[in-house]
DNA sequence: CGACGCTCGTGCGCACATTCACAAAGTCGT
DNA sequence: ACGACTTTGTGAATGTGCGCACGAGCGTCG
């Protein structure tokens, strides 16, 4: 309804906070809250009472001045936005240590991406179960794919496996694959890839707590946050 | 040495991508290239040369005009800035199923994460051993961090659990801390925390599945990046 | 029924990030 | 030893995102 809106695109930026939001408000909508304001949704989600208000104006106008926002509606309108108005099937290549963590988790089903397979090269690992699914060859995954219409694919193998793992996911017709491996996929335009890595979140800390230890052992007394300060 | 460069902030865009381009360094170090130009490592990296030339500008200015960079002299850099010419203690909060699994991935000790130990508060979990690791009382947590100078904690408890263990992290000294769980946790000044939410990542994968459909199925003609088109 | 108070939606300027394009600086061949 | 070629490092231009500040609209209360 209201073909109005649709079809703006949403910022990169903002896509990454509704899913935030929405769990936020789904939280609180479960303790019986009704209505929040931006202010309260930007306190609840640590950002600027005015980046959610723009955030949420990019999927409609759904709030009412003077009052703020009907969680329940809001809930139901990113919901829509996000595509979580029906079920996402999900393959998971790889049943190693990630992988079993992974299917175990039982998240996957609550949060509406039920499993539809689990696989693997390895044949040892094949026939075993994980969180309730049995774990597939590989070479199972096209059939699996076409005939569970999967578009999404996570990549849980060993750092050496994932390139494969990707092309036979991409082959078989998948188009979104989230990515634990420690490599930068190379896929066809048109596939998107997020890659989550532990090292990487790792360093990125460190980086932070290595720049803490510089300023405390005062090697140079520089401003954190000298404003200006560039010399020629 | 040279304090010419440090401290100059690093944009957390660069930041964030070091790790990466580490990575793929080591990688071609250990199959033996000596050199690599910006180019080579953009592809790589599956970005703009341009960006990974300003990005390693950043650091200091290790290459070589006409030639490239030397692979093992940048990735010594790149350590170094990341803080990684050291160890970095971890602990890890919640023996559940995610913890276990990051418990025994191995891949934290070979980064140079060694874990200082883990923690939870379920009694019949407490003295489990995960990864070679002996799951200790979420109540010895001060005495660990302290006596092993950790600074990093990995928050792997159900939602629920989490905003409490960060704020034991806290209390126990702990400026960093990589979040598993579906919450926004909130920190005083000066820590910092990421969080990686598979809920979330999931979620912006099918927002754009979404958007991939709603085009297909030709809900409007309107080409995906439509560049002006808006009618009063 | 009108005035007041609250909160949304958004235009605008600023800061950050990305990309282009080119001079500077090195190598290599002759 | 010099000139052609390659590749870096960076100024400038463009694009993206953020946050203030304020007008617009809704509800409430006298």
């Amino acid at each position: 309804m209201s073909p109005q809106h649709r079809r703006r695109r949403i910022p990169d930026a903002t896509v990454a906070r509704l899913p935030v939001y929405l769990q936020l408000l789904n939280e609180r909508m479960a303790a019986g809250v009704t209505n929040l304001s931006s202010e309260d949704i930007a306190a609840l989600a640590a950002v600027n009472a005015a980046k959610v208000r723009k955030d949420l104006s990019y999927i409609g106008t759904y709030g009412t001045r003077g009052v703020g926002y009907d969680v329940e509606y809001l809930v139901y309108q990113i919901s829509r936005e996000l595509g979580l108005d029906h079920e996402w099937s999900v393959v998971i290549v790889g049943a190693g240590n990630l992988g079993q963590a992974l299917g175990g988790y039982g998240g996957f089903n609550v949060r509406g991406y039920p499993v539809a397979g689990m696989f693997d090269i390895d044949e040892t690992k094949v026939d075993t179960v994980v969180g309730g699914v049995r774990v597939k060859h590989l070479d199972d995954l096209p059939k699996v794919v076409a005939q569970q219409q999967v578009s999404i694919g996570v990549v849980a193998t060993p750092a050496e496996a994932a390139q494969d793992a990707a092309d036979r996911l991409v082959r078989a017709g998948v188009t979104s694959i989230l990515n634990f491996a420690s490599v930068v996929l190379s896929v066809p335009l048109g596939v998107t890839v997020r890659t989550v890595d532990l090292g990487v979140e790792l360093q990125i800390l460190s980086y932070h707590e290595q720049r803490r230890v510089a300023a405390a052992t005062g090697l140079r007394p520089v401003a954190d946050e000298a404003p200006s300060g560039r010399s020629a």
